[in-house]
RNA sequence: GCGCCCAUAGCUCAAUUGGAUAGAGCAUCUGACUACGGAUCAGAAGGUUGGGGGUUCGACUCCUCCUGGGCGCGCCA
């Protein structure tokens, strides 16, 4: 079967040689890329459109619609948004701060730029942007390259190096600079920088981090999206996991989220799916084996339907009466969503993901008429071989389709539909698609039909485009097609991370419990720590692997520290001799920890969890290199003081970064 | 055919978005538990960043051509 076959089309594909077991064992192909990150769309001001302040009423006058259209096991689906008002900004707003105390790395970065400014007469503003941090530390913690004031300046930067270097002699917070190689290096005042951020970390918590950027902005995330009627498979997860940690991540930053379960319950594979029950369903098997007997119908259909158009057509006409509403037929596909949706519920429990609606493309059914006659009124549709279409010519695109010549409604409709109707529903600042990079140009269809419409909120609407996960070998070409299930992949890893604990730490309590998290943590954080524009490739040995730069490495690097807070017995103490954590041992963790903010803002403004991934890497690494060198507890009270503060800090934010990544942190393992 | 995307150590990935000597993990080899958990840590080895040309003080990063691969391109989703 041909990779890109209509009929194996979805949100997420999850292989282009989805069937392959159909055909031959050649191993599959690899499939593809996609581009960089997606521009940066800046939020426009709210201006006439105003923040919509009544999202309540509306929200529940929606949801009537809502509970009508999308029954099933979940029904309606508005999931009250916890920390909708946010812990941190809950608290006494004139708490005293310093001024760098919220996010070290920005604000010595800008006490920096400001002092620089007033020796070059150039713009704080402009010079932040060039400060970096050096990848040696013997350059220092902070340095700003002087190559781009040699322009303007006319002179040599080793110059201007030295010159800015000899006249800035005090900046808050910096120890000591330095003139080399045509850059200005700056050394922090560790102590001081241990301080605060430590302090801060104690202080928050688990909000460490937390932000008011988002503060009245609302945020929609689709993701996961699966298809009724097949199963969760490894592909799924990519979008999910993306998604999910998204959602947290821009929740931690005081947006309101939203997070959106556009599932593939719609369209002619269903008119498909329908007639081949009707000709070979089997009840006893769909009772027993929902799923995989909705598959194999599935999978039938298309392969006799290559030989017998008039198969095809049948599906076709299924799927408009459906669409038109035949109780029957619509009875029918309701048992079959109800099935896979028990399916799905059963894998988002597991894996404790969440949604707030679950607004599948059958949702839409009823919402498409009034979408295109406003795409008719604003003249950009038009009758083409008999389809309804918006022509992109103009704009290099082929043309989006809006309804088939039998009148029956598209992928492209839908989408539209609801991009309008969470513009009405929610007044985003952004509204992010977690979507394959195989629909690029779907997305960019639908976003440039809606600019034509003159909805200017267009521009906030994100394709957050991710990889493919491909199948390496023939591992699992034995099962069911080339696909992995999901739940395969969690039962095996339990079972692995049972029998890694029965070696290691045979007296643990709470084995199946524990060994489900380090599971989940390695699946999840197989799935998070790689940019999301590469393509995976799914191996076992890989996806279970519990030691180097994985999941469980830092579920362990927690556990470890949870046992030497355990040993410690005490409360933490947050004021302790910082001098002491100074060193060039405790540095590195102390200045990691700092930059927990930071990275928070960079992976929300890039959709790249896998920044949050990276930093908790090198935050333990960072920490473990200590901890293996250094004693922790010892006779010396102020020293073990001043080291646990650091460890419970350590442990917060390792915690906190796994949460935001959807992975939980065991106290044991 | 046209369009979009990808290529970094044997393998899987980083590289502060144009900055200093391209860094990690896996695998290989060597070393570290009679006080905090060895799912760890320390070290060795491993590179013409697919290839050519260009832009400039500086290129893995930007432009161009080439090679290899992927995805997409009207009644599928």
């Amino acid at each position: 079967m041909r990779a890109g076959d209509p009929h194996l089309r979805e949100r997420h594909p999850q292989h282009a040689g989805y069937f392959r077991h159909t055909g031959g064992e050649e191993k599959v192909a690899p499939a593809h890329h996609c581009r960089p990150l997606p521009r940066h769309r800046p939020a426009r001001p709210r201006g006439a459109n105003g923040p919509g302040g009544r999202g309540g009423r509306r929200g529940r006058a929606f949801n009537r619609g809502a509970s009508r259209a999308g029954q099933g096991p979940f029904g309606r689906c508005p999931v009250p948004l916890p920390g909708a008002v946010h812990r941190a900004c809950a608290r006494t707003p004139h708490r005293r701060r310093s001024h760098w105390e919220k996010n070290l790395v920005e604000s010595f970065k800008e006490e920096i730029a400001k002092k620089l400014a007033l020796k070059t007469g150039r713009g704080w503003e402009e010079l932040v942007k060039t400060i970096e941090v050096p990848p040696q530390p013997e350059f220092g913690d902070f340095a700003f390259p002087c190559h781009g004031l040699a322009k303007v300046m006319k002179k040599n930067p080793a110059v201007i190096a030295a010159e800015l270097a000899a006249a800035i002699t005090v900046v808050d917070g910096i120890k000591k600079v330095q003139a080399a190689a045509g850059y200005v290096n700056f050394w922090v005042d560790r102590s001081r920088a241990s301080r605060e951020v430590l302090k801060n970390i104690f202080g928050e918590g688990a909000s460490y981090g937390s932000s008011k950027v988002g503060e009245g902005k609302t945020i929609a995330i689709d993701y996961s999206s699966p298809n009724i009627a097949k199963h969760f498979g490894v592909g799924h997860l990519r979008s999910t996991a993306i998604g999910h940690s998204l959602y947290r991540i821009y929740r931690k930053l005081g947006y309101k989220t939203v997070g959106i379960n556009h599932l593939g319950d719609w369209g002619t594979q269903f008119g498909q799916l329908i007639a081949a029950f009707k000709k070979w369903g089997s009840e006893e098997k769909l009772s027993e084996v929902p799923i995989t007997h909705l598959f194999e119908l599935y999978v039938r259909f298309n392969k006799e339907a290559k030989e017998n158009p008039a198969l095809a057509e049948e599906g076709r006409s299924w799927f408009k009466k459906l669409e038109n509403g035949d109780a029957e037929t619509r009875k029918l596909w309701q048992h079959f969503k109800d099935l896979s949706l028990k399916e799905f519920e059963r894998i988002y429990r597991a894996l404790g993901i969440s949604f707030d609606y679950y607004w599948g493309e059958s949702f839409y059914n009823d919402k498409i008429e009034r979408v295109i006659k406003l795409l008719e009124e604003k003249k950009l549709s038009r009758l083409s071989e008999g389809a309804l279409v918006v022509d992109l010519s103009a704009y290099d695109m082929p043309p989006l389709l809006l309804r088939k010549k039998d009148e029956a409604t598209l992928y492209s409709t839908r989408d539209l539909a609801a991009a309008i109707l969470r513009w009405e529903q929610f007044q985003f600042d952004r509204s992010l698609y977690v979507v394959n990079v195989a629909q690029d140009l779907h997305f960019k269809q639908l976003f440039k039909t809606l600019e034509l419409a003159g909805f200017d909120w267009s521009s906030r609407m994100v394709h957050v485009s991710f990889g493919w996960v491909k199948f390496g070998d023939a591992v699992m070409s034995t099962r069911e097609g080339n696909i992995v299930f999901l739940k395969e992949v969690l039962e095996k890893g339990i079972e692995l991370a049972e029998k890694t604990i029965r070696e290691k730490n045979p007296d643990l309590k709470d084995l199946e419990k524990t060994a489900r998290m380090i599971a989940e943590g390695a699946i999840m954080f197989a799935d998070l720590s790689t940019r999301r524009h590469k393509d995976i490739t799914f191996r076992w040995e890989e996806v279970l692997n519990f030691e180097g730069e994985t999941g469980p490495y830092l579920q362990y690097t927690h556990a470890r520290l949870a046992s030497l807070l355990r040993k410690y017995g005490k409360p933490v103490k947050g004021e302790v001799n910082f001098d002491l954590l100074s060193s060039e041992r405790v540095w590195p963790a102390a200045r990691q920890l700092g930059n927990f903010p930071s990275t928070l803002l960079a992976a929300a403004e890039a959709y790249e969890p896998s920044f949050i991934a990276t930093h908790l890497l090198d935050l333990a690494k960072a920490f473990n290199a200590f901890y293996q060198t250094e004693r922790i507890l010892t006779d010396d009270a102020a020293a073990t003081d001043a080291r646990i503060l650091l460890c419970s800090c350590v442990k917060t934010v390792l915690k906190e970064g796994l949460y935001l990544l959807g992975i939980e942190s065991p106290e044991e393992m």
